[in-house]
DNA sequence: GTGTGCATGTAAGGAGTTACATGATTGC
DNA sequence: GCAATCATGTAACTCCTTACATGCACAC
C-alpha cells in the first residue's frame, strides 16, 4: 500500500503512545501541527485504511457507555514507519506565509507603515514559535524524555533556533525603518 | 471584491514590473515561489477576474503573430494592493515539511540511521536556501535595486538568516549523533 | 530544421478543510 | 444543570495542481 504523509503521522503518533483517533489528532495539534497539520476527517479514514492493510489493529475499548477504539501498531506497521524514515523525502519544504509575502511587496507602502509590517512579521514569527510544540498542550506525549524519546524535543529546538533568528532579524528591520523614518522627519 | 492571496500576488507582481500572465508566473517562481507558490492555472483566471472588477486593464500586445496580453494596474488596483498590505494578516505561517516531520519520529531508527536523517534535513534546508530568491532566475525583476525597491531583498535576507541558523543546527545535530555513535561503538 | 522558451488558456482530479450529525462524560 | 471535552464518523466543498490543447519565436 502507498504511504501518504497522513499515514506516517498516524503510525508515528501511535508509536509514541497515542491510542485513539482523537488522541492522535490532539497529540498532532500540540506538536507537529505547524509542520504538518492534520484534521480528524483525515485521521479516521486513514486508521480504517491502515487496518485494512494490516499495519494497525483495532480494539473496541468503550469508556462507560461511550464507544472508543484503541489502535495498536502491528509489526508490519512499525516496519512501514521505519521504511518511510529510511526512504529519501520526495517532497521539499513548503511554506505558506501571507505575512512574509507582504514584506516582499513592502515598497508599495510609505515608510511609516512599513514599520508596522515589520512589527507584524515579528509577531507572526513569535506566534509560530509559541505554538511550535506547545508545552501546555502536549497531553499524551508528556513523558517523552522518560522513555528515551527525543525526536519531538529535537524538532522543537530546531524550530526554536530558526525562528529566534527570524524574530531578531525582524526586530532589527523595524529598528532600521524607524531610524530612517526619523531621519526623514528631521529633514522635512 | 474579495482579494485572495493569488490576487495580491498578481497585483504586486504587476506593480513590480511584470506585464503578462506568463511573466508574473516566471517572476513568482524566481522569488516568492517557496513562500507562496502559484501556478499558471491560477494566474490567468485571476487576471480575468481582476479585469472584470477594474483593478487591472488588459491591452492586446502581440509579438509578431504571437498573441500576448499586457496588463496594467489601475488606480483602484494599486489602492487594493496597499489596502491589503495595511490589513492585518488573517492567515498564520504554515509549513509543510515532510523531511522535518521525520526528525519528530527519529527515535524509531537506530542511531546509525539517525545520522542520515540529520544530514537529509540539512540538505533540505540548504536546497530551500538556494532556491529562495534565485539570483539566476529573477528575470523581469532584475533591476529592483535601481528603482528603490527593496522588499524582495529584505525577504531574501530574512529567509537567509533563518535558514542559515537552521542549517547550522542540523550540522550540530549530525555531529552530536556521530559522536554518540562512536561512543556506543567503542563501548560495545 | 528542431528544440527550448514564450504565451494563453481549459478541464479534470486530488488533497485537505469545514460543516454536519450524534452522543457520553466530567468538572464547575 | 450546563459547558467543555471526549469520541467517531460522513458529506460537501474549496483550493490548487497536473494534464491537456495549441501555436509562434528564436537560437543553435
Amino acid at each position: 500500500m502507498e504511504l501518504k504523509p497522513i499515514s506516517c503521522m498516524v503510525l508515528g503518533m501511535l508509536r509514541l503512545g497515542a491510542t485513539s483517533g482523537y488522541a492522535i489528532k490532539k497529540a498532532a495539534d500540540a506538536s507537529t501541527s505547524r509542520i504538518w497539520p492534520v484534521s480528524l476527517a483525515q485521521v479516521y479514514p486513514e486508521l480504517a485504511r491502515l487496518e485494512r492493510h494490516g499495519l494497525v489493529v483495532r480494539h473496541e475499548d468503550p469508556h462507560g457507555a461511550r464507544a472508543r477504539a484503541r489502535y495498536e501498531l502491528t509489526e508490519e506497521g512499525e516496519g512501514a514507519l521505519v521504511a518511510w524514515l529510511r526512504s529519501p523525502s520526495e517532497t521539499e519544504i513548503q511554506i505558506r506565509a501571507e505575512g512574509m509575502l507582504r514584506i516582499f511587496f513592502i515598497d508599495a507602502l510609505p515608510r511609516r507603515e512599513q514599520v508596522v509590517l515589520a512589527d507584524r512579521a515579528q509577531e507572526l514569527i513569535r506566534d509560530l514559535r509559541a505554538h511550535m510544540y506547545d508545552k501546555d498542550l502536549r497531553g499524551p506525549l508528556d513523558d517523552f524524555d522518560e522513555h528515551g524519546i527525543r525526536g519531538p524535543l529535537l524538532l522543537g529546538r530546531l524550530n526554536e533556533a530558526m525562528l529566534e533568528r527570524g524574530q531578531e532579524w525582524c526586530a532589527q528591520l523595524e529598528a532600521l525603518l524607524k531610524a530612517e523614518l526619523e531621519a526623514e522627519g528631521s529633514e522635512g
